[in-house]
DNA sequence: TGCAAAGTGAAGCCATGGCTATATGGTTTC
DNA sequence: GAAACCATATAGCCATGGCTTCACTTTGCA
């Protein structure tokens, strides 16, 4: 019984993290999206290609991703634009990005090795384990 | 110019993100691999896609990639087994789980949010951050 | 105004990591 | 020793996220 659970639980942190890899794309996506718009007043399939670091068509089939899940809108041979919901998300991740790497220049982590590492880590902190960083900060001044 | 290598940089961040990825589930699979040894003499496959909460094909089939990677041997029929190669990565990721969780627990995290959260981070911790992460432990004490 | 370059879209390929279903090899038990 | 049951292997499917190639708009400049 107990370690029937101890599996099952140790099961469902593995999927729990399989799952949150699915969503870090989007995450990248739309926040890369509200950068270039609020840089460039727009945001186009191969600016968004460049910045990412793949190819247009991979770009294009990102945009249709957020397009399927609500999370922005585009016509043919416009720009791509973030909705209400996309913006949101957006902005939520940008506020965990900054979160995550200030905790990891407060623990002592070069400045470089912290941009490069939160780009990875940042999906993967919880809403409660953000809430502690935050308290955290806080308590560092 | 300078427009140019931040954009270059920023995309090498995500790749770098994305490429370690394609790394947890190889250091996963070792660890898990590891533990059953240890705990019951061998890992078969059927146990390791049980407490990885996944089928038996897939963990056979991620079973085989460790072998095509030098990191596990098998046999028909036979348990699984690590290289030295692969031990050695268990090891270390064993090692670096344990530290992630005890900064995650430091900086005030819910145990159970720390276990949770931390086998989803590890994976995206460097080396430079987890030298850092040790230091800030020690300091700790 | 028209044409070339650049951006965009569509189609099709590959690898990965899931899955189900089916066949076959081991083991245990009677 | 044979049967039944469990473990393993194999085959084939799906979605995702990369890629290349090719076709078609837009756009900008001569």
């Amino acid at each position: 019984m107990t370690e029937d659970s101890a599996q099952t639980d140790q099961a469902e942190r593995f999927n729990q993290a399989r799952t949150a890899q699915s969503m870090a794309l989007l995450e990248d996506y739309t926040e890369m999206i509200d950068d270039l718009i609020s840089e460039h007043g727009e945001a186009r399939v191969t600016d968004i290609a460049r910045q990412m670091g793949v190819t247009h068509p991979t770009a294009a089939k990102a945009v249709a991703r957020l397009k399927r899940e609500g999370l922005a809108v585009s016509r043919p041979y416009r720009g791509v634009f973030l909705t209400d919901e996309g913006a949101a998300m957006a902005e939520r991740v940008r506020v965990r990005h900054r979160i995550v790497v200030d905790v990891l220049l407060a623990l002592g982590v070069p400045a470089d090795a912290a941009e490069l590492d939160a780009e990875g880590l940042e999906h993967h902190v919880s809403e409660t384990t953000l809430a502690a960083f935050e308290d955290f900060l806080r308590r560092q001044g």
